[in-house]
DNA sequence: GTGAAAGCGCTAACAG
DNA sequence: CTGTTAGCGCTTTCAC
């Protein structure tokens, strides 16, 4: 292993001997800490700015025990929740100075842990955690200082952790009786998989507004977050007796899979059957969607997350924080066909006819 | 800043008093370097077992220069390409136990400088560059050592750097030239900035083929790679003369954006007029988009910048290497309406009628 | 105000 | 085969 070993720049010792004052002197100029003669400070200056020199930040870490490096632990970076997310993340993290590290659990506990482990060791600082894995245990364990992580987009289980995530049961609830409102009665729920708390707090604001409507027992797929998923689900309940005439997928991917399916089996959008999704996701909006979804306000949530990690780790003795966002109900042609539906009438050269075109009302509606 | 220092864990001296050893034996036990006995490795051993020791990075990293830390910098995470590619490269670098870290450049220079000077000051042992800003000479000057980066995505114009990238002008005079063999004459090319070399190169095959056609000036929209981008150029060539008959845009991202806006005009593809993108990304290959494109295998370019960069970081004097990945051309509904068109006919409730449903032939074939 | 000295946890000669 | 000895570049008491 005779790798190339990186060329060091100059060190706080050639800048002592520059400004001839001892390393600590140095020291103090450049993390202006102490008192420090304003003439004596005006030389090491010189010295430093001469130099080019930067202190190196693994040295400090060594000393310190601190790196400036969270990471983001995501499910998926390829469902397009996740890099909106990172995006915020990234952003705010850098106004404090940190740098972001984004790892992809893909889900799997042993990820987490994998992950976790190694930046540990490497000197990680803080955690933010937007995967929804069944990996709480693991953080806690390889972290137990609640400071250091904030879990976003799912609510954890342990009293003591920080958190920042949208009110998913009240998002779901708006969702649902919105679709009671236009007439919807059978409303199937795509969910997903039960070890996700955010899933679960959908689902649940979902069945408690169908109770309230006297529809105790409605229909509800578990799964995973895949497309995958999200189209089987939505194929399979046209096959049973009195098929759903609406849908509300757990998360926009999922709802795309299931648009896609649907799409794929010939069936119209949302004149057959109404799809919703819940994330707000960038892709929702654009015309060949027109997804009816729940805005988390994923930029707000990554921002926030942020914020009340470093505020956690800022302090020696803050309680951890949390924080329950609101979320906004986006109404668009795939549960309403005033406004455009998800797929302009376009067919095939032969056959088929075109539909009007150009705009069909509005293109959205907040709730 | 009184911040909470890092709980650390048993170090290599608790685990030499332990072993009643010298710490430099455990050291070569760790690394199994050196001959060692195998009774005093054994008891070594249990030592480390029974603390559960772990050795720091850091205090590595600051012994031997090196981190195990790489960086990927991208121009977008929010463009679907890089996820992909993002996830590729993860995953073959931990292959080699390395810890890859995501950055956004947003194509500006500046950026590119920011995220470099600090990841070097932290330690990062490489680069794989991917992002296509206009920021090589920046690179070179932070990293004067050309084995530590490797470019992909877009060739370098560095005759010593290393690179991975696909043969973008081959796989635009493939898809030129199928376009031409369909019968199109005016077809427009929706370009990216003309300091992206991978947008230049996919261009120049476009004209060629073009020129060998008789069409020695057809339309180039020179622009950013935004969807807005896509979509505006793709809308101002419909008020033109002799409007296009089909579009090239420069990758699946501006592609989808024109494919947006031809929708949003009530235009329908091909038969109004067709796009191609390129890159292949999979929400290409989506019912919904249904984007005829160039297949980049984005995958395997991952894999193998990661493999080239490990490759030079591993031995002292070794050469940098470059490879040019051959592209494939995936024939679909956005340029061929015997296959599926991008939407299906799903018309709004009122008016319109409703296509003939199920597939319409092979979803896609390969050139 | 400033300096000297002792590490942070590890690796890498160099001796035995 | 194994131990001793210097550091890596910085921070941090504790003196002066």
């Amino acid at each position: 292993m005779s790798v190339p070993r990186q060329e060091r720049g100059p060190t706080i010792v050639d800048v002592a001997d520059l400004a001839q004052v001892s390393v600590s002197t140095v020291s103090r100029v450049v993390r202006k800490h102490a008192d420090v003669k304003d003439e004596t400070r005006a030389r090491v200056q010189a010295a430093i700015d001469s130099l080019g020199y930067q202190p190196s930040p693994i040295a400090r870490a060594l000393v310190a025990g601190r790196t400036r490096l969270l990471a983001l632990l995501v499910s998926d970076i390829a469902n397009p929740f996740y890099p909106q997310l990172a995006r915020s993340v990234e952003q705010e993290a850098k106004r404090g100075d940190y740098t972001v590290v984004i790892c992809n659990t893909d889900d799997r506990a042993v990820e987490t842990r994998r992950y976790l482990e190694r930046l540990l060791l490497q000197g990680l600082d803080g955690v933010i955690h937007a995967s929804v894995s069944h990996d709480e245990a693991v953080v806690h364990e390889l972290l137990p200082d609640r400071r250091r992580v904030v879990f976003t987009n799912r609510p954890p289980t342990d009293p003591q952790a920080s958190y920042v995530v949208s009110d998913n049961a009240g998002g779901a609830e708006d969702l649902t009786r919105y679709l009671l409102s236009i007439g919807h009665r059978r409303i199937g729920f795509i969910g997903g998989p039960k070890f996700a708390t955010n899933a679960v707090a959908r689902v649940e604001g979902f069945r408690r507004v169908m109770t309230e409507a006297g529809e105790p027992d409605p229909l509800v797929a578990e799964g995973d977050f895949s497309a995958e998923h999200g189209g089987k689900a939505a194929i399979a309940w046209r096959e049973i007796p009195h098929p759903p005439t609406a849908l509300i997928a757990v998360n926009d991917s999922v709802a795309l899979g299931a648009l896609e399916a649907l799409i794929d089996r010939g069936l119209k959008v949302p004149d057959d059957v109404a799809l919703a999704g819940f994330d707000g996701v960038q892709l929702a909006a654009s015309p060949l969607v027109n997804l009816t979804t729940v805005d988390q306000h994923i930029d707000r949530m990554g921002r926030r997350a942020v914020r009340v990690l470093l505020r956690q780790l800022g302090r020696r003795a803050g309680p951890t924080a949390s924080e329950v966002l609101p979320t906004q109900l986006l109404v668009r042609g795939s549960t309403d066909s005033t406004l455009r539906p998800p797929l302009q009438g376009l067919v095939p050269g032969r056959g088929g006819a075109s539909p009007a075109g150009g705009r069909k009302g509005r293109a959205e509606k907040a709730s």
